[in-house]
DNA sequence: ATTCTTACA
DNA sequence: TGTAAGTA
């Protein structure tokens, strides 16, 4: 998850912002206060801009050049967001459970090893597989 | 030189 | 949104 961490990296001050999303100071300022971008501060109070937050920056104008107002936007960035969270839970708890049967297995399969008899994952593996009579 | 806040157009 | 003023 380490490319997830950069993205997310202060690293822009409002001036390389500017360039890169041709907004200007205010329109950007404007869009933090109505929370649609949120860069963190350094000690002197300046902005810090992630890369994340310039990705951001570049939809929001593209949908208002669309047409969308402010509120709209936010609305539509906030489910993009908990789309997002889901997506992300999902996934850590597919790697979970996964890890999990790995676990399982060892340890019936060594468990199956000691004692000779069946053990109870090959029971339940053998549903997957229709060859076997049962 | 840059950025920040506030306030008014 | 743009811009001016006074700061940090």
């Amino acid at each position: 998850m380490r490319i997830e961490d950069r993205r997310n990296t202060p690293l822009f001050p409002i001036g390389i912002v500017i360039q890169l999303t041709e907004l200007t100071a205010r329109q950007i300022r404007y869009y933090e206060e109505h929370q649609l971008v949120k860069p963190v501060r350094t000690k002197g109070n300046q902005r810090l801009f992630t890369f994340n937050d310039v990705d951001r920056l570049l939809e929001i104008k593209d949908l208002l050049e669309k047409g969308f107002n402010l509120s709209a936007i936010k609305h539509y960035l906030e489910e993009q967001e908990k789309t997002k969270e889901t997506l992300k839970e999902r996934t850590v708890k597919k790697e979970l459970s996964q890890r999990e049967l790995r676990k399982r297995l060892k340890s019936e399969i060594m468990q199956a090893g000691k004692n000779g008899k069946a053990s109870l994952i090959q029971g339940e593996l053998s549903r997957f597989y229709p060859q076997h009579k049962r």
